[in-house]
RNA sequence: GUCCCCAUCGUCUAGCCUGGCCUAGGACGCCGGCCUUUCAAGCCGGCAACACGGGUUCAAAUCCCGUUGGGGACGCCA
């Protein structure tokens, strides 16, 4: 059975990052101008690639991969490059392209370079396949498809591992006549061993390596060997990539090598699962990184919980763009895979709506206002009164989607009295009290928190009422629910006149009302 | 099946490299309490983990081996 393979994007193979002294050394005219300094500690300029693919919006595993070489490269004032890997005819798109650059926008990842696409650099993948080909690096092939697809399938049924035989390596094929493939020749003795950021000391037996294609028999170059090529030609210093391409780098390798191209670091980043520990795919919920601007999220909140899955500094759970990009290091990325917990990010959410200024959270407000039917109403409320309204809902609301849906009560003429709570509180019994409080707002001059509330207090103390007795029938009354921000806070920003009128008409309603 | 990776509370993790300070810390969630005009927020408290088995050592969550479990990869996909 096949993998799922929607890891989307999240599949792109990119990223890198090390300790700086780990950094490759500076050879030739630059090393021997500063003969004093030990070659060991001279760091070259980190350079690292987001990868993605085309086929699908930008996933979250893809989106913690760009966040992490893009961490790495700013800590390390070094370059982050945007790269699309697009040799795919078949799944690649524009649309998913233009996706996959608005949720790295969205989520801030700002990259210095690309996005390049490989389809633009066919020129550069096929001379060097042609290089592999003249120095006896690489051979053609003219095994069907078909066929191969066939061996692979015996080979499984009879628990062997489905490797190609070389049965093309001899034949020494200069010029195919018909549809023809080329092959890496890959070493088959020795071992390769991979020094990973993050997973540490890694040994491959070559003897499981593969021939495997570089360039279809349509001309196009495979993942294998593209990457390569760009990341070599680029001057990708780290490739930092999900472990899911940990089997793919001793293939990569040897193809460095037999370029002649020096070889980046690598580290490879454990992958996002699902509750179920599977990985993380459609089934789990929302995986798309634009799902969650839809949903209410801050693109902060999304950053800081996708870099805490997986990375950490001492007990610390929030930080700034700023503070990551100083704390950041490999040392301290998880080796294991992780569990995505939207409860988790819930909070984080909910904690960067608290901090936020109300101004910015009343202009990303407004689209989820249209959405419950009150975005009008709010664009034509007067300058700043939305960020007011906002603030009284920022430690109340853990999304926007649930701000717009705890806002639309003051936004909304006549205010929609929720059935439950009308016949609740607004009673007969209460009717008194409400007219007598709607005749002390009245002649309240100073139609704020304070006032409004000492002429409440003072009533219900005549009245001998607790405070919830009345105060609830008024939430009703004024908001339409039980449940809203403190009542004079409420009652302040709707206004006089607003208030006034909600309250005229709880009250009408509280005397058809049958207790 | 083969190869590779991984293994601390339900989840994210600190601690592990440089054994003793760990009767294992923090966070999410959950439970209880305080605050309180409702709802939140906040504060206080609680429940909850070193996968298992060997070994090394005066001493192991920390080092080694094995087992088990989980994940990933085995394409003319990336």
């Amino acid at each position: 059975m096949r993998a799922e393979r929607d890891h989307g994007s999240g599949r792109a193979d990119s990223g890198c990052q090390q300790e700086p002294r780990q950094g490759r050394p500076l050879t030739g005219r630059l090393a021997s101008t500063f003969p004093a300094i030990k070659r060991a500690s001279i760091v070259s300029h980190v350079k690292v690639r987001f990868a993605p693919s085309p086929t699908g919006y930008l996933h979250i595993g893809g989106a913690r991969t760009a966040l992490f070489n893009w961490l790495w490269a700013r800590h390390e004032k070094g370059t982050f490059i945007l790269r699309i890997e697009d040799t795919d005819q078949d799944r690649s798109t524009e649309e998913a392209i233009q996706i996959i650059l608005d949720g790295m926008k969205w989520v801030g990842l700002e990259w210095d370079e690309g996005p390049y696409r490989q389809t633009e650099r066919m020129e550069l993948y096929r001379e060097r396949a042609m290089a592999l080909l003249e120095q006896g690096k690489a051979y053609w092939c003219v095994c069907a498809a078909e066929e191969l697809e066939q061996r692979r399938k015996e080979a499984q049924a009879k628990g062997l591992t489905p490797k190609y035989d070389g049965r093309c390596r001899a034949r020494g094929i200069t010029k195919p006549t018909g549809e023809a493939a080329l092959r890496f020749m890959a070493p088959q003795e020795g071992q390769t061993v991979v020094e990973d950021l993050i997973k540490g000391r890694v040994v491959f037996d070559n003897s499981v390596l593969d021939d495997l294609i570089i360039l279809r028999s349509n001309g196009y170059p495979t993942y294998n060997f593209s990457v390569v090529v760009d990341d070599a030609l680029m001057g990708i210093t780290h490739v930092i990539r999900g472990d899911d391409h940990l089997n793919n780098t001793p293939r990569q390798i040897p193809i460095f090598q037999a370029l002649g191209y020096p070889i980046p670091r690598f580290g490879h980043l454990s992958m996002i699962m699902g509750a179920d520990k599977a990985k993380l795919s459609k089934r789990h919920g929302a995986t798309s990184v634009l799902a969650y601007k839809d949903m209410g999220y801050l693109p902060e909140a999304l950053i800081n919980y996708l870099v805490r899955l997986g990375w950490s500094h001492g007990d610390q759970e929030i930080f700034s763009m700023a503070e990551m990009i100083d704390k950041f290091s490999f040392d301290h990325v998880q080796k294991s895979a992780a569990v995505f917990n939207p409860e988790k990010l819930l909070w984080m959410n909910a904690q960067y709506i608290k901090q936020s200024e109300p101004a910015r959270l009343a202009t990303l407000l407004v689209p989820f206002l249209d959405q419950v039917g009150v975005g009008e109403a709010a664009r034509k409320a007067p300058a700043g009164w939305l960020a007011r309204l906002v603030a009284l809902f920022q430690e109340r609301a853990r999304t926007l989607v649930e701000m717009a849906q705890a806002a639309t009560p003051y936004l909304q003429e006549p205010v929609e009295i929720e059935a439950d709570a009308g016949a609740k509180f607004l009673t007969p019994a209460i009717v008194p009290a409400l007219e007598k409080l709607t005749e002390r707002f009245a002649a309240t001059a100073d139609f704020s928190h304070a006032p409004l509330e000492t002429a409440f207090k003072q009533l219900i103390e005549e009245e001998g009422l607790k405070m919830g007795q009345l105060a609830q029938p008024v939430r009703v009354a004024v908001t339409g629910r039980t449940a809203s921000p403190g009542l004079f806070e409420v009652i302040e920003l709707l206004g006089r006149e607003r208030t006034l009128a909600r309250l005229r008409k709880g009250i009408e309603q509280a005397k058809r009302g049958n207790a």
